[in-house]
Order: C-alpha cells, then structure tokens, then sequence
DNA sequence: GCTGTCTCTGAAAACGATTTCAGGATAGAA
DNA sequence: TTCTATCCTGAAATCGTTTTCAGAGACAGC
C-alpha cells in the first residue's frame, strides 16, 4: 500500500532543485545542466517516481492514449490486427483503448462517444461504414482518425487497407481463367460491413463483365460462421449441380463449405473448387489447403499506428495507404470439370 | 474543431448557478432541489457538455478504466473474453485498457507497469505465472486484480476461471472408460503458461494412477499452431503405432493432429481417438467433430468485469470462482481398437 | 416574533503536473 | 573591473473538476 504517492515535489524537495526543474528533467532534458540533470535523475530513479498520468493529461491536454473500436475480435484478421496495433503503440509509448461494436453502428457511435470523452489521442475505426455522427463527432473534437481494411479514403478520412472489391475481381478472374463459368456465392453481407460488400461486388462485376449472369439462387447471404457456409454450400449444390466453383467472401464460410463439400460427398477441388478470403491460420492446413486471398492484417495494424501517432505530431498522413493483398493459390481449386455433374457428385 | 471545449464553468453560468452545483446535478443529483436540477440538467444537454477525464481523475483519484493484459488474442478463448470483459465494462461506464505479452513475463512486467502509471482502476491477467515483480507492483499500489482462466487463487489473489488440471483429468478418465491404455499426448508448455502445465499434469497424474506409464516419446511438446500439432501426430504414430489415443492440451493442436491423421490414412476414430481442449468455434464442424473440453471464456471476461467493479467499490470478492467446464464428447473418440495397429493404420 | 434546525448553495482550496516569465549567475568583452 | 549577453533556474499561474466548509434561507416550535 502506498502513503503518499511520491509527487513531483518529493522529487524536487530530494534533488535540491524546484519542481520545474524536474519536470524540465523529465521532458526536456536537454535544456538542463548536465549535472543537475543527474542529480534529478536519480532521485526520481531512487524514488521511483512516475508521473501521475491524469495530471499530465489535464495541464498537457493529450492522454497518450488511443482508441480502437473494432467489430469483433472473433474474427481472428481483427484481432490480429489490434494486436498488431497495441504492440506498436506500446513500443511509442502508448496505451491502446479497446472498444467493440458487434457490427452495430449505434453501438460503435456509443463506443466512440466514450473513447472520445476518455481523452483519446487518436481513433482507429474499421472499414467505411461507420455513421456520419460518428465521423462528425470525432471531427468537431479535432480527433486524428484512421479507418482500416479499407483501401479508399471516405470524407476525406485517410484509410489503411487493402482494395477488397480489387481482390475478388482477381479471385473471380482467376476462377474463371480455370474454366468455371458455373459458380455459386457464400457472402456475408451486414449492412454495417462495407468490406465484405466490396468483396460481392468485385465478384459480381467481374462475373457481369465476363457476360455470367449470377441469379438470387446462386447467392447466399449468410451470416459470418462455419454452419452458414455448411448450410450455404449444401442449399446452392442441390439447387445447381451443375455449379462448379464457389466463391466465399471469407475463410470461415469456405471452410464450412469445404466441410459440407466432404459430407456430400463432392470430390474438392475434382468436382468442385472453392475460394476464400482472409487466409485464416487453418486455411493452410486443410486437406485439400484452402485457396483464398490473403490480407495484411497486422502490418494494417501497425501502419494505423503509425500513421496516428504521426498525426498527433502534427504530421500529416497519407490518405489512402493501399497494402497489397495476396492470391493464395492453393489445392481447393482447379479445371472446372466438364463431365457429368451428377455422376461426378455422387463420386 | 472546438474553440473553447465548453466546461463546468459555462454550464454554471448558462444556468445561473455555481460550478458547485453543477458538479453535484452530475454527482449526486438527488441531493439538489429538482427546479435547479432541472435547470441545470437542460443548461448541460443543451451545450452537449461532457466532463473532462482528465481532470477528473486527477481530482477524485479514480479513472473508471480498467487495464487487461492477455498472452496473445491470437488464441480465440482469449478474444472471447477480452470481448465479453469489454463489454461489460462499457455497460458500467468502464473503458477497457488492452495489452498483450505474447507469453513473455517480462514483457507482461512492462505493460503492467505502464498500465499503472495510467491510473487504471483495476488489472485483469490470465493464469497465475506473471513474475513476482507483477504481483509486487500492483500490491504496491493497492489496486484491485483478478486473474483469470484459472481456479486457484496464489498469493492471495482472486481468480476466476476453471480447473484445468481437472478437466483433464476428467477426459483422461474417460478415454481410458474406453479401453484405451496406449496413449500419446501433444501439449503446449510454454514456461509462462500455468493453464497448458496444469492440463499436462492432470494427464499424468491420471494416468500414472492408472498404472499407466508415459515415457517421454509419448509426450511431444509442441507450440500452440496447427502445424506443430500436425508434426506431433506424425511423430507419435511412427515410433508407436500401437497408440490409440492422443491427448492433445488444445483444440489447434487436435485439429492439426486431425489432418495428420488423415494423410497418414489413419482413422479417427475408429484405429485412433483424439481430443482437444478449448472447443473453439471450429470443433464442433470438422468431420468427425472434435471431443474436447468446453471453456466458458465469455463467462470468465463477464465474471472478471463484475468481480472488479465490485471491488472498487470496496466490496469483497470471492477468492476462488470456479467455473464449470464441460466434456463435449463429439465424433472423434471411440473404444479402443483391439486389432493389428498396423492393419487398420493403413485402412 | 424570535431562535434553533435543517437544507441547500456557493466560494475556495485542493489534485499533480507543465510552462511562462522574469531574475540570478556566469562568461566574455571592453 | 564593469557591463552586456547568454543560460538556467525557480516562482507562480493554470488545466477542469470535486469537495469541504460555512453561510443563507426556510420552516417549525415556543
């Protein structure tokens, strides 16, 4: 238990020097005579003296604090991207405050109040969609912001992120390269979730362009889990046997499709090849590995970090950081088959 | 851009009272009289004014923040509930400080320590391997801790969370209900990790009271990733293909040796059982679904916001919270075979 | 009508640092 | 030796709340 938190003045009272001395030692050292500074210096160290944070914070009006309100951390691209976020924070000096939003645009306009109230420094929002009381409200408190996952600016808010409807254009391309012209789609699509919107739409532009029509039966809307990509494979195979390559707007939707693929017994990728997006750490060690789009998460961790505490310097930042994403190509996918669907279905 | 962040004194003044009074509608409002409350309730939503952190903490001393410190979020049980814990801080006006320490006690030393200098109210740690220095510190500074994932309290520090050591314990038992007696084990026993030490042990304890030797080329000791489980599996099945069961002390391990297992044309379960530890959100979707010991994550973040909140209070809280885990046994257990090893490894 | 209680309000003193402003010491120049 | 210029240092104001302390009103009892 402590007695009376060491302060500024027992410091100053212990070094012989007054109180703006050892904060000059503390902040500036370099203005400061060399051998008062280390009188000061080891009295704070004999001490163990640390700042009281709330006081700097009050006359010094910045917290060194920043804040980040993710959609989940269940989803493992987040979550290693906020780690990737405190850990380079932390290294500066930082402490990162951590909200989530359940995808609820309401919740993350809750969230945001509070984190703004708290004094943060800097915001780290995900993707584009966030409410226009949000953006409004941290640009009247003169807040530096980042929106992440994301590769393109919004109300002139600079973004760090990958161009997700340029991935799925690519994946779409390639797919279609192997010969597929039958697919099918697993996408999950919240209102609150521009990524994945952008990633449907780079697929069915694509498939437009390539003059393949994708009607409503051929796309699933399913929530983000493996049971939706299960169900949503199982739902588009029956209807459309004759499907020969399905695209997934994530990982954890492909793998649950890959699962369903097993359980009826269509050969992956002989009969039937399938995509994902993210490139989870399971993805890799599937039986047959999982093709997918592979995203920088933690490196957009860190450039968000990087980027703010730039901007609290005054610095200015870039306004769209485009990381590149990755094809991975891997044993999900193949020649589409041209024999008989069914035959090859029941194989 | 904000001019002149509206404050305590413009409110006063707006609704013709002292700052005092302000402070108190916002404080205490039953202990002003109603007309001036009112009064000064609608002065404070009409300038959307909100109080200043800072100085707040700095005069009542206390920061309404709440510090955690995880090994990593990259382990799903960990984002669970670091997710649930920040959620119900949000709900009691608490913001949720998040470090990580990647398994390194000194690391954790450093963003424990930066915590306090923050003036967080309260520290939440996984297990009960943080470094003395930890434990010091936070006494030192009278703040209220729980550790978490465990369920037994060390130096006198609450915890909350579930018997590792018994839920293996547990499933031990209850594959060796099955017949199987040639066991190989993978576990992830990292020095600064009392929850992976505790699951091994309860291996061993329960096997040596079987009778049942484990010589070290039964025990592989791997990292937490799919991969080493993969190498593990591989590894035990060569130099004993007698082996019936593997106990693996995570899901990502099991799930690893699960695909080993295929490609080694090896059944589960029929020529071998395997089981995890955590049921992470996969498990239960591969084919056969994973038997593995169920954790309530979200339960334990809750039960950690809860037990701090009340200890800020200056409420007592519970020692030991000893949380229920569950045996979910699923499609990857079976009796044990009796038959030539050899044959069936290669059905 | 006066005094004693009881409520409620306002003035002012913290909380612990940062930083401006001015003055003291030192060094160099004349 | 004396004066100016240069550095450093310390005193004091300030950041925006919370809370103590005492005083002003209101009301009831006598």
């Amino acid at each position: 238990m402590i007695k009376h938190k060491t302060k500024l003045e027992d410091v100053a009272k212990l070094a012989g020097v007054s109180l703006a001395t050892v904060s000059r030692v503390l902040n500036h050292p370099d203005i400061v005579r060399p051998e008062l500074r280390d009188k000061v210096s080891q009295a704070v160290a004999s001490l163990s003296y640390t700042r009281d944070a709330a006081a700097r914070a009050l006359k010094s009006g910045r917290t060194h604090t920043i804040g980040a309100v993710v959609p989940t951390l269940g989803i493992s691209i987040f979550a290693e991207g906020v780690e990737a976020l405190q850990n380079r924070l932390s290294e500066h000096g930082y402490t990162l405050l951590l909200a989530n939003s359940q995808y609820d645009l309401k919740k993350e306009l809750q969230e945001v109040r509070a984190l703004i109230e708290r004094g943060v420094d800097a915001i780290v929002l995900v993707g584009d969609s966030s409410s226009n009381e949000v953006h409004a409200l941290i640009k009247k408190h003169g807040i530096p912001v980042v929106i992440t996952y994301v590769a393109h600016s919004k109300r002139g808010t600079p973004a760090i992120g990958i161009d997700n409807e340029a991935a799925t254009r690519d994946m779409t391309r390639y797919l279609m390269g192997l010969g597929h012209r039958e697919v099918g789609v697993i996408a999950n699509v919240p209102a609150a979730n521009d990524r994945s919107r952008a990633r449907l739409a780079g697929i069915l532009k694509t498939l437009e362009d390539a003059g393949i029509a994708l009607p409503k039966s051929r796309l699933i809307k399913a929530e983000h889990s493996l049971v939706q990509g299960r169900m949503g494979l199982q739902q588009l195979m029956k209807s459309h046997p004759q499907i020969t390559a399905i695209i997934c707007t994530t990982d954890t939707l492909a793998v649950g499709a890959m699962t369903e693929a097993r359980a009826m017994g269509i050969h992956v990728p002989g009969a039937l090849s399938i995509t994902g997006f993210d490139d989870i750490e399971l993805s890799s060690q599937l039986e047959p590995p999982l093709t997918t789009v592979s995203i920088p998460a933690a490196e957009i961790g860190r450039g968000a970090a990087d980027h703010l505490i730039n901007a609290i310097a005054g610095l200015p930042i870039p306004l769209v950081t485009d990381l590149p994403f990755r094809i991975v190509i891997r044993g999900t996918t193949a020649k589409a088959r041209t024999t008989n669907p069914r035959r090859l279905a029941r194989a």
